[in-house]
DNA sequence: TTGCTCCTCACGTCACGTGAGGTGGC
DNA sequence: TTGCTCCTCACGTCACGTGAGGTGGC
């Protein structure tokens, strides 16, 4: 018996651990954006592993966060399948160019997503800054009416 | 004839103006989450204030940038006109004592959405940290490919 | 074998989008 | 008067929530 590659988790544990529901996984898995359990048979129950609750929890960041919708996440992921298939050719050791090329695709790609990121952490600190500045001005009329 | 007290707009210059659509006014008038066009005969245009707009662009920031659902933007909005009536108070020359109170529950407000609002930076920052620890590893084996 | 958790429909809900047909105001 | 933009239904859609009734695995 060959040993157990990773832990399987069911649907149930994978949803809390990721911080959702049964029902959002597999909605999920009905728009293709996951692939549930795979090799089932219907009916059975649908087991994961820990790369996909990796894999999961990082698109429920991304759609929190930026407020992405599932269409867009789904466009994410098939850029991650691309990149997936760039380090799978990477270990075939391609030529240097080549190399190079992959890098630099792999590197636009994350930078993409930190420029949107960036932008909603400006959004977020602007939004702070105005907050800030009205509590500044309460604090300084109840230092006035203190010190009356 | 009365000068008018602020410049009247329609409800699509205010959509517009506040990055959103007529329907998602017509809607949040209708789950009573804002009065649209005060006093109107059924059937005639709606017309907002400046002041209206203000308010929709805070929701909508909000909304937005906390995933705040449109219930929780109602109990934003209570306790705005809570603290609305508080001014309404302050402008009568209540007692001190009265006055340090009302100055302390707006601090108390303003405080509890900066929480969220760190606490969302945060996680906006952490993501960002973890995408650029991965741009940082690619940068470097660029170098080295770019070395030999 | 007993309890969980899981399964598949399938209808409900939230927050709007999108016409359909008609009236209002610069 | 001609064009916009506006109006009110009302059905559609996206992203799930919530039972209903039934089977699976430690």
């Amino acid at each position: 018996v060959p040993a157990p590659a990773t832990v399987h988790l069911r649907i149930g544990e994978l949803a809390e651990r990721a911080g959702t529901t049964p029902r959002t996984v597999r909605y999920y898995e009905e728009i293709g954006l996951l692939d549930g359990g795979r090799d089932r048979d219907p009916g059975r129950h649908r087991t994961y592993t820990e790369a996909d609750l990796d894999r999961l929890r990082e698109l429920l960041r991304l759609k929190e966060l930026l407020g992405l919708s599932l269409e867009e996440l789904k466009e994410i992921v098939a850029a991650e399948d691309a990149r997936a298939a760039l380090r799978a050719e990477w270990h075939a050791a391609p030529p240097p160019r080549r190399r190079r090329q992959i890098l630099g695709e792999a590197l636009d790609h994350i930078e993409r997503q930190l420029a949107l990121l960036a932008r909603r952490r400006e959004q977020v600190a602007a939004l702070e800054a105005e907050l800030a500045d009205r509590r500044a001005r309460i604090e300084e009329r109840l230092a006035e009416e203190g010190g009356v």
